[in-house]
RNA sequence: GCGGAUGUGGCGGAACUGGCAGACGCGUACGGUUGAGGGCCGUAUGAUAAUUGCAUCGUGUGGGUUCGAGUCCCACCAUCCGCACCA
C-alpha cells in the first residue's frame, strides 16, 4: 500500500473539522493549558516563517492535550495595517475586501497544514466586532487619564505618511519600510506607558521562562537611571533650567550648561541679541540632519555659545550656556550639565571649546594626575574641590548632595526613564478609528460607549497623499455632539495596529462576547498564556505593549493577571543559502509547493527536525526529502507488519528474549527522551531523531526475527507507541496508521505514554577502560558491578594488562556504569 | 564602545550532571534487488596512511584546572544579533 499523503491529509482535515475535534470550553475539572502563537498579518500567503512558528505551537498543543490538559489553541488575524491600504491605492481594491480574501486564503493554508486550532475562536482585529473593543478600551484608558493628546515633536515616516512610536523607529528608519524618519511638530494621541515604567521593569524578573535576551532588551529599552533633578537659575531671567544628572556628586565641576538645539527656551534667550541669527542657523541645520547622523558616536560634538550664563546653585558660579548637537530633547529635560573632568562627552566638548576642566573626584589611590587629564575620570573616588563635601566618598556623595539640595530647595533625587509615552495615532485609514469628537462648544468629547463601534466609512479616497484618509469622508467627519447636540467633528486618525494586538490573547478566551471585551470567569480560567511562540522582532514592540496593556487592564479589574505570557519561545528565522528568505532576494520556498510535493506532515516534520526552535534553520530541499523518506519508512513498517501487530496482546514477561528486551529498552528509552525533549527542553529535533532510532530498531528487530520468533506483544507495544509519539509532529499519517491497524478511537485521544523504568534497567552494560585517560578497551559487565569489581575486571583484561605492563599503577578511578580509568607512570 | 548569542565532519545538527566526540538526518562510495532507471535494502563514511593497530591527531586559537575537558576557569579571534553621545 502506497503512502498517499494528499488523500490522507484531506481525509483527516475534513474529519477534524466536521467533528469539531479542537473545540474547547472551560472545564473546571481539568487543568488548562493556553498555547498561543503570535497571530499573523494576513499578507495573502503563508511563508516558511509562519509554518515554523505554528508547527512549534501545534506540537506543544497536541502534546499537552495528550498529557491530559484542557488546551486552548486559538488563531486569528492581526488584520489592520498599511499593506491593505497600499493595495487600495495601487489596485483600487477596498482594504476590507483585500484583507478578507487574504484571510480566506491563509485560513485554508493553515488548515492544509493540519494545525489543531479551535476555529470557533477566530478573530480579526479589523472586524467591527473586534475593533469595537479596541475603541472601548481606548475610552477606558481615556477615562483613567492613560490616553491623552499633546503637541510634540514626533517621528514621521515620509513614505508611510504617518507618525510612528519610538519603538517603531529602527536605526533611524521606519520599522516597516526603512525609510529615514524625520521629525514633525504635531498634536497626537499617546498612551501613558511611562506611568508603568517601574512596574514593567520590576516584573521582568518574574518572567522566569522568557529568553534572557528579550528581558535584557526590554530592560535597556525602559532604561531606568537614578540621579537628581537640579535647577540652574538663568542670569538676567526669571526662568530656571532644569537638568537631570546621574552624578550629582560632580556638580562642583560643572563648567558649562548645554541645551538641545530645539530646547523651547532657546529662542527667548537669544531674542534681539547678536546670537539670534547664528542660533537660528544652527537650529535649522540640526533640523535637517537626521537623528542618526546627528547623534551617532562618531559625529563630532558641535556646539554654540548663546551668550547667556546660568548659576551653579551649589557654589554660585557663573556657567556659560550652550546649545549642541549631542544633547537630545527626547531624554531627560533636554539639558546637560557639563562636567568635563568626569564625563567623556563633556571632556571632548570642553576641550574643543576651551572650557575649564575642574577635577572634583580623585581616585582613591591617587594614580592619576587630576590636573592634567587626557580623558575624563568616570570612576568613583573621593570628592575634592567640592566645598563642604570634600573628602567624602563619591558614592556617598551622591546621597549627601541630594539631601543638601532637597534641604535648600534647589534640586531633588529623581529616577529617569528612557522609555517615552506610546504614540498611538496614525494618519492612516486601515485601523481602528479613535473614538473622540471635537465639539465647537464642548471641546473634546469621547464617543459614548453605546455608540461604539465608530465604523470606518467606505466613501474614502485612497490617494496615498495628504492627511488622514478619514478626513476625506464628509459623512464620517461631520456628526453631532452627544453632549449638546450641536455640530461636531470626528477625530480622523486611527490607532496604531499594535493597540489591537495588545489584548487579543484576552479576547481569545471569550471571542464572541457582545457585551464585554471578555468575561472575567473565562479570563480567570484561561489566563495567563502558558506558552507563547513568536519571532524576536517583537522583543520590545508587541511584547512590551502587551505587558503594558495587561497591567492597565489588571488595575481596572479587567484582567486577572498582571503578566500575560508565562513562558516565551522566540523561534529563529528560516534561511535559504544563509540568508533570510525574502522575495527581493528571490530565495523563497513556498509552503504550498512543498505541501503539494510531499504533504503537510513532511513539511512540519522537516521544519522541526532541521534545528532546535530558537536557532535559525537552513532550508534544505534534500533534508525535506529525508523527512519524506522517513514517513514512508514508518508507513511501510506499520502497514507491512500490522497483521502481526493486531493479532496479539502483550506477551508474557517471562518469555522475553534478549532481542525482545532490547527492543523494549529502546522503546521506553524513546518514550523518555521524546517526553522530556518536547515537554521540558523544546528540542523537537532530538525528539524526532529518537523516534527515527525507534523505527530503525524495530526494523532491526523484524529482520533479526524473520524466523517467526518475534514477540507480537512487544512489536505491538513498539508500533502503537511509535504512532502516538509521531502524532504531534505529523498528525495525519499518525491518525491514518492508527486507524489502519484497527486501533480504537483516535490517536490524538490517546494518553501520552509513560516510560517503564523497569524496561530501562539493563542486566549487562558496556563500560570503557582507559589508561591515562585514553581508551584502551571495552568490557561488558554486570550493571550492578561495584567499583571494586569493575577495577578487578578491568585490571584482569588482556588488552589492559598489555597497556600497563612494566608501569606503576598510581591510581584507579572507577565510575559505575561508565568507565574505569587506570593512571600509570 | 556596551550587552547578548554562536563557533563541533563535505552539510543540518547530537553529546542533559566533566566520563566512548560526531547520535539522527543529508550527501558520498560500494554492493544487493531491477531488463534499465527510480525506489527500496545492506555496508562504509572526521582526518592521517611503509606499521589498518581499540595507532596518532581532532570540537575557532592559546593557556590552565582535572585521573579525565566540546563541556569548567583565564586570555584572545571570528561571525551574527541588539543597543549606541541616555546626561
Amino acid at each position: 500500500m502506497k503512502y498517499d499523503f494528499a488523500e490522507i491529509e484531506r481525509k483527516w482535515q475534513k474529519r477534524w473539522e466536521t467533528e469539531g475535534v479542537f473545540k474547547r470550553e472551560e472545564d473546571p475539572n481539568k487543568e488548562k493549558y493556553y498555547m498561543l502563537e503570535m497571530f499573523p498579518y494576513p499578507s495573502g500567503n503563508l511563508h516558511m516563517g509562519h509554518v515554523r512558528n505554528y508547527s512549534i505551537g501545534d506540537v506543544i498543543a497536541r502534546f499537552k492535550t495528550m498529557q491530559g490538559y484542557n488546551v486552548i489553541h486559538p488563531m486569528g488575524w492581526d488584520s489592520f495595517g498599511l499593506p491593505a491600504e497600499n493595495a487600495a491605492i495601487e489596485r483600487g481594491i477596498h482594504p476590507d475586501k483585500w484583507t478578507r480574501s487574504n484571510i480566506d486564503t491563509m485560513r485554508e493554508q493553515l488548515k492544509g497544514l493540519g494545525f489543531s486550532y479551535d476555529w470557533s475562536r477566530e478573530i480579526a482585529t479589523s472586524s467591527p466586532e473586534y475593533y469595537k473593543w479596541t475603541q472601548w478600551l481606548f475610552l477606558q484608558f481615556y477615562k483613567k487619564g492613560m490616553a491623552y493628546k499633546k503637541k510634540s515633536s514626533v517621528n514621521w515616516c515620509p513614505s508611510c505618511e504617518t507618525v510612528l512610536a519610538n519603538e517603531q523607529v529602527v536605526n533611524g528608519g521606519c520599522e516597516r519600510c526603512s525609510t529615514e524618519v524625520t521629525k514633525k511638530e504635531l498634536e497626537q494621541w499617546f498612551f501613558r506607558i511611562t506611568e508603568y515604567a517601574q512596574r514593567l521593569l520590576d516584573d521582568i524578573d518574574k518572567l522566569e521562562d522568557w529568553p534572557e535576551k528579550v528581558k535584557i532588551m526590554q530592560k535597556n529599552w525602559i532604561g531606568r537611571s537614578e540621579g537628581a533633578m537640579v535647577s540652574f537659575q538663568i542670569q538676567g531671567f526669571d526662568e530656571k533650567i532644569e537638568v537631570f544628572t546621574t552624578r550629582p556628586d560632580t556638580i562642583y565641576g560643572v563648567s558649562s550648561m548645554v541645551l538641545a538645539p530645539e530646547h523651547p527656551l532657546v529662542p527667548k534667550l537669544v531674542e534681539g541679541t547678536e546670537y539670534e541669527e547664528p542660533v537660528k542657523e544652527f537650529r535649522k541645520r540640526m533640523e535637517h540632519l537626521s537623528e542618526i547622523s546627528r547623534t551617532s558616536t562618531e559625529a563630532e560634538k558641535e556646539g554654540l555659545f548663546i551668550g547667556r550664563y546660568v548659576i551653579n546653585p551649589m557654589n554660585g558660579k557663573e556657567v556659560p550656556l550652550f546649545i549642541a548637537n549631542y544633547v537630545l530633547m527626547d531624554y531627560g529635560t533636554g539639558a546637560v550639565m557639563g562636567v568635563p573632568a568626569h564625563d567623556q562627552r563633556d571632556f571632548e566638548f570642553a576641550t574643543k571649546y576651551n572650557l575649564p576642566i575642574i577635577p572634583v573626584i580623585k581616585p582613591r589611590d591617587e594614580s592619576i594626575d587630576m590636573d592634567n587629564l587626557d580623558q575624563a575620570f568616570e570612576a568613583d573616588g573621593v570628592m575634592i574641590n567640592s566645598g563642604p563635601f570634600n573628602g567624602l566618598d563619591s558614592k556617598q556623595g551622591i546621597t549627601k548632595v541630594i539631601e543638601y539640595m532637597e534641604a535648600k530647595g534647589i534640586g531633588e533625587g529623581k529616577v529617569n526613564f528612557r522609555l517615552r509615552d506610546w504614540l498611538i495615532s496614525r494618519q492612516r485609514y486601515w485601523g481602528a478609528p479613535i473614538p473622540i469628537l471635537y465639539c465647537d462648544k464642548c471641546g473634546m468629547v469621547p464617543v459614548p460607549e453605546e455608540d461604539l463601534p465608530v465604523l470606518l466609512p467606505t466613501d474614502v479616497k485612497f490617494t496615498g497623499k495628504g492627511n488622514s484618509p478619514l478626513s476625506t469622508s464628509e459623512s464620517f467627519v461631520h456628526t453631532t455632539c452627544p453632549k449638546c447636540g450641536g455640530s461636531a467633528k470626528r477625530e480622523v486618525d486611527t490607532m496604531d495596529t499594535f493597540v489591537c494586538s495588545s489584548f487579543y490573547f484576552l479576547r481569545f478566551t471569550d471571542p464572541n462576547n457582545h457585551d464585554h471585551p471578555f468575561n472575567m470567569d473565562k479570563t480567570k480560567y484561561w489566563m495567563p498564556v502558558d506558552q507563547y511562540v513568536g519571532g524576536v522582532e517583537h522583543a520590545i514592540l508587541h511584547l512590551l505593549y502587551a505587558r503594558f496593556f495587561t497591567k492597565v487592564l489588571y488595575d481596572m479589574g479587567l484582567s486577572p493577571v498582571e503578566e500575560p505570557f508565562s513562558r516565551l519561545l522566540t523561534q529563529g528565522m528560516v534561511l535559504k543559502d544563509g540568508a533570510k528568505m525574502s522575495k527581493s532576494k528571490g530565495n523563497t520556498v513556498s509552503p504550498e509547493e512543498i505541501i503539494a510535493k510531499y504533504g503537510a506532515d513532511t513539511a512540519r516534520l522537516f521544519i522541526l527536525f532541521g534545528a532546535p526552535p530558537e536557532r535559525d534553520l537552513e532550508w534544505s530541499d534534500q533534508g525535506v526529502e529525508g523527512s519524506f523518506r522517513f514517513l514512508n519508512r514508518i508507513w511501510r513498517l506499520v502497514t507491512e507488519s500490522y497483521q502481526e501487530v493486531m493479532n496479539n496482546d502483550l506477551g508474557a514477561e517471562d518469555t522475553l528474549s534478549g532481542q525482545d528486551k532490547e527492543l523494549r529498552y529502546v522503546l521506553h528509552n524513546t518514550i523518555k527522551r521524546v517526553t522530556t525533549d518536547i515537554g521540558e527542553r523544546f528540542n523537537f529535533n532530538t525528539a524526532i531523531s529518537a523516534i527515527m532510532e525507534l523505527v530503525n530498531a524495530t526494523y532491526d528487530y523484524l529482520e533479526k526475527n524473520r524466523d517467526g520468533n518475534l514477540n507480537r506483544g512487544i512489536l505491538k507495544e513498539a508500533i502503537t507507541n511509535m504512532m502516538i509519539m509521531l502524532a504531534p509532529f505529523s498528525p495525519h499519517i499518525a491518525s491514518e496508521l492508527w486507524e489502519l491497524v484497527g486501533m480504537e478511537g483516535s490517536v490524538h485521544d490517546q494518553k501520552w505514554p509513560k516510560w517503564d523504568p523497569e524496561a530501562l534497567i539493563k542486566d549487562e552494560i558496556e563500560i570503557v577502560v582507559q589508561v591515562n585517560g585514553k581508551l584502551r578497551g571495552r568490557l561488558t559487565i554486570s550493571a550492578e558491578a561495584t567499583r571494586e569489581e569493575m577495577e578487578e575486571i578491568a585490571l584482569g583484561h588482556e588488552k589492559i594488562k598489555e597497556s600497563i605492563a612494566g608501569k606503576n599503577i598510581v591510581k584507579v578511578i572507577a565510575v559505575p556504569k561508565k568507565l574505569v580509568n587506570i593512571v600509570v607512570k
